[in-house]
RNA sequence: GCCUCUGUGGUGGAAUUGGUAGACACGCAGGACUUAAAAUCCUGUGACCUCAACAGUCGUGCGGGUUCAAGUCCCGCCGGAGGUACCA
């Protein structure tokens, strides 16, 4: 029997799945390892070459751990609530479940030609019903709980009334809306339901509030932050608007410095923390108010250098600040309503495309400033955000760009308040430096200046020193039908949520996928919603990230119909140990998966408070695009090397018609009719494609499925040769030049010990080559994994299948560990090999072997121990020594090293005892 | 602009703490088997000098530095990829 992948991997793929091989066991003596991957959105696009290649890596880690003695769990669902489905819906009418019920089946058949052993009795579905009721459960957990600053923690909403009916809200330290009203208990006591109702919402860990969002017009749906990529929605690429609006949303800005000094705690990439950490952009300074001259109002700005208070020229306030319409004095007023107007109408895009340019006008109106007392005019400016710190910046031309292009612009003066480059032409930004003209600063240096200059403001009462954080709460609601239904409804305009024992509720139907005529969301169409005609319910339903923000834990217990997963069982499986993923869900699901975390931590129903230890980011898979060349205004195509000759334009072209840059012309023909009677013109008998690299998609016809290379070459030679590709972590475009390599090694494995015609294998005791190739390789491959470098144990794997051709080795002593060191990788022909072997257990959990100490053999050494700064040891030569004349040896060599004369070795490497043991 | 990563043969990429640079694979060239092809196997393959071998010289983006020794560490440039931005 020749090595025929066909066969084989259909016959483990079943044995697996009938034997529920992989299944974790949720008690169990073995230590415990958690290995999990970002889970796919069902895409009707099916998978290509990229998506396996992070699930490759997982599994290699699973079942190399599973050797290892762990009792692992490596669970697999699917993320499966989203726009693309809604969008198709609204086309064809088709509903969104049964589309992506079609496209999780199609995922399930590829996935499983791979063979990995996940435990798919842990699946789960974020757009199903038993996993959605506890994603809704877990926000009335968040609506009925508080974040206590004191505690540092969230804790239940019970306790804050229980302190306001005591002492009112004085003693409360929470993050809440910054015009929340002091109230005393007897106040309290007073409100009515419904001001009750509003006061708690302005500390309710989630809450209806009103807040600038991003819209979306086309979408007609709100974004988050993370959605939003320059001034366009993330999918679909739709301009996006600033809009004041009612929304449901989440207070993670409560979680804000505990999400950042948790960054400290986990394995992470550096630039995936970094993404993290400036994302929630903590930054420290001052408030500082401005009297208005002529008024009762102050003017609040948030400045990190107050050091420079002196050379404060003007002051400038957003578009959107409150005090625009009052403080413009009537000479303005024209100038400015014109103004605001068109900020407003500015599109983010807009606004964000051209940041050099200049704009503002002056409202006509003063502010004193606080220490010299003099008069300062107030700008309006959109270089300043509505939505940031107050809205307002005390300009300091001289240390800042921005406000030092809003002076030139606008002629206003540069004064120099640190000393450095002359501030005229250019602002002096650097935090470096001695206070000038700067009264009680003068002298001092900015570091120290800035702590000066908090404690004199304090002193005086104008503000207090502060910490900002970029961060922005997350809006929540979505103006859409395909996801969680938010569990609330509405009692005399009073927002209750459900009961916990009626969840889930469940989505309901509606006869058209679009906004309601009066632009309501498609849920207003409900015709069925669980209290119709008793309350108003909650149009809007969760965004995508909400599902899979708590989906590792769901993985512990994913049947439990009583809890959203055991307590037991969280405590076992703890967190996820590896993780592994795309860096593009940096600043979205990896930063409201650690929220969720902390928060379901804080409220004692989980014991860690970060979902995972470990995180790598898989690299990209880009593809390769292939184009032929049309010659302009004529039906004719040119090969490449002609296309010079001609005006041409590249026609993108299926890559799956096209080998080695040869494009097939016959299945061209077939693939687009009008290229059924184009005319091409040759070079040598073929015609031959440019090629690009780009995103693999099927825009641009370059998505190669794992399915083909299956079917070409078995999933052992896919597992293989994306790992064999590049480190996991880099970007690398998918090609299949190398494929015949990979494939070819597999052979030889094969053929290791099936010799003409069966298989044949020696029970000899190995000799002395034979083991020194084998332990080479378990050390480098045990090293290998263990450090996630998978591309060097492939070419580790080809060393020591080569060497033991060589060596023409069949015994059982070698390829026993040998095929259990590779099952990780390509675990179809190891379980066969293994069976072959006379097993009649799966591989799976054979122990990983363990290598003999092996230190440095360097064959070309006629000396037992060299010193070049380290050892090097011959161990031929060095194994019939005794401990003592190897270090004699060492000390030799390090004395008359010629390098050493009259210096210290900066190294000493310690002989190993166990040299003298080694086999080889 | 800022942050993170990265730069090694014709190509993908090895080289774990500084210690024989280019492992392994592709490609290419030559050979064996074959009527032929495929498959398989063998040999060679960084550059220069040389008929060739031996030997030698140069070589990890560029310029310096530390070190007995630098792809690796330090300083200064240049290029590429990704992320991010009027955040005061």
């Amino acid at each position: 029997m020749e090595y025929n992948f066909k066969d084989i991997e259909k016959k483990w793929q079943n044995k697996w799945a009938t034997n529920k091989t992989f299944a974790a066991d949720n008690s169990s003596s073995k230590p415990k390892y958690y290995v999990l991957d970002m889970f796919p959105y069902p895409s009707g696009a099916g998978l290509h070459v990229g998506h396996p290649l992070g699930y490759i890596a997982s599994d290699i880690m699973a079942r190399y751990k599973r050797h290892k003695g762990f009792n692992v769990l490596h669970p697999m669902g699917y993320d499966s609530f989203g726009l693309p489905a809604e969008q198709y819906a609204i086309q064809t009418g088709q509903h969104p479940a049964v589309t992506t019920e079609q496209n999780i089946n199609r995922y399930r058949e590829q996935l499983d030609k791979i063979g990995f052993s996940f435990d798919w009795d842990r699946e789960v579905r974020t757009s199903d019903p038993s996993y959605y009721k506890w994603t809704q459960w877990i926000f009335i957990q968040l609506f009925n709980s508080w974040y206590n600053n004191k505690s540092n923690k969230a804790e239940n909403i019970d306790t804050l009334i229980a302190e306001f009916e005591k002492n009112g809200n004085s003693n409360i330290n929470a993050p809440c809306d910054e015009n929340t009203k002091a109230f005393t208990a007897s106040e309290w006591k007073s409100y009515s339901e419904k001001e009750k109702s509003d006061t708690l919402m302005q500390y309710r860990l989630t809450y209806l509030g009103e807040a600038y969002v991003n819209w979306c017009p086309a979408l007609g749906t709100v974004l988050a932050n993370d959605e939003v990529k320059d001034g366009v929605s993330e999918r679909g690429g739709h301009p996006v608007e600033r809009k004041l609006m009612k929304q449901w949303s989440m207070r993670i800005t409560a979680y804000a410095q505990r999400l950042l000094d948790g960054l400290d705690t986990i394995d992470w990439t550096e630039s995936l923390k970094e993404s993290q950490r400036y994302w929630i952009g903590r930054s420290e300074g001052t408030s500082l108010k401005f009297q208005i001259e002529n008024s009762d109002l102050h003017l609040e700005v948030f400045t990190t250098r107050p050091d420079t208070i002196y050379g404060v020229s003007f002051v400038t306030i957003a578009p959107e600040h409150e005090y625009v319409d009052s403080i413009t004095t009537s000479e303005q007023k024209a100038a400015v309503v014109d103004y605001v107007t068109k900020a407003k109408n500015r599109s983010e895009r807009e606004r964000q495309a051209d940041v050099t340019k200049v704009s503002g006008v002056f409202t006509g109106a003063y502010v004193i400033h606080p220490f010299t007392g003099k008069q300062i005019p107030i700008w309006v400016g959109d270089y300043v955000l509505a939505g940031y710190g107050t809205g307002a910046v005390m300009a300091v031309p001289g240390h800042d760009e921005r406000d030092h292009r809003f002076a030139k612009h606008f002629g206003l003066p540069i004064l120099q308040v640190v000393e450095g480059p002359d501030v005229q032409e250019q602002s002096y930004d650097a935090k470096e430096g001695k206070g000038i003209n700067s009264d009680f600063l003068n002298g001092l240096d900015v570091k120290v200046a800035i702590k000066k200059a908090i404690e004199e403001i304090e002193k005086r009462g104008l503000g207090k020193g502060k910490t900002n954080y970029r961060l922005r709460d997350a809006v929540f609601g979505r103006q859409r039908y395909w996801g969680e239904p938010i569990p609330v409804y509405y009692k005399d305009g009073i927002p209750h949520v459900m009961p916990e024992n009626e969840l889930p509720l469940v989505l309901p139907e509606v006869d058209k996928f679009l906004p309601t005529e009066d632009g309501e969301p498609p849920l207003a169409r409900a015709k069925d919603w669980k209290y119709k005609g008793q309350f108003d319910y909650e149009h809007t339903t969760m965004p995508g990230w909400a599902g899979s923000s708590w989906y590792f834990l769901r993985y512990m217990d994913a049947n439990n119909n009583s809890v959203f997963a055991d307590k037991k069982l969280t405590d076992y499986w703890q967190n996820v140990d590896l993780y592994i993923g795309g860096s593009e869900h940096a600043t979205g699901h990896l930063l409201y998966v650690r929220f969720w975390t902390k928060f379901l931590f804080d409220r004692g129903f989980i014991s860690v408070d970060e979902p995972a230890k470990k995180l790598i980011n898989q690299g990209m898979i880009q593809g390769t695009s292939c184009m032929v060349y049309r010659v302009n205004g004529t039906n004719k195509i040119v090969s490449a090397g002609l296309k010079n000759q001609y005006e041409n334009t590249a026609i993108h072209i299926d890559v799956n018609i096209v080998d080695n840059n040869n494009v097939d012309v016959e299945k061209l023909k077939i693939w687009r009719d009008d290229f059924a009677n184009t005319e091409f013109e040759l070079e040598g008998g073929k015609l031959i494609c440019g090629t690009a690299v780009e995103k693999m998609s099927k825009r641009w016809y370059n998505v190669v499925t794992p399915d083909s290379i299956c079917e070409k070459f078995g999933a052992d030679t896919l597992r293989l040769y994306e790992m064999f590709l590049g480190p996991l972590e880099q970007s690398k475009p998918w090609n299949t030049n190398g494929i015949t390599g990979v494939s070819g090694f597999l052979k030889k494995l094969w053929r290791l010990f099936y010799q003409s015609g069966s298989f044949v294998v020696s029970e000899d005791a190995p000799t002395k080559p034979e083991l020194k190739t084998l332990h080479k390789t378990i050390k480098k491959i045990t090293e290998d994994i263990e450090r996630f470098s998978f591309n060097t144990s492939v070419s580790n794997f080809m060393i020591c299948v080569n060497e033991l051709g060589d060596l023409k080795c069949n015994k059982r002593a070698v390829i026993e560990p040998l095929l259990v060191l590779i099952s990780p990788y390509a675990p179809h022909i190891a379980e066969e090999l293994w069976e072959q072997l006379g097993h009649k257990e799966s591989i799976a959990f054979a122990p990983f072997p363990e290598f003999n100490e092996v230190y440095l053999v360097e064959d070309n050494f006629n000396y037992p121990i060299s010193f070049n700064g380290k050892m090097r040891f011959n161990l031929e030569l060095a194994a019939n020594l005794s401990v003592q004349e190897i270090e004699k040896l060492v000390m030799e060599a390090e004395q008359t090293h010629k390098y050493l004369e009259g210096k210290q070795p900066k190294k000493v490497i310690i002989v190993p005892k166990k040299i003298v043991n080694i086999v080889m």
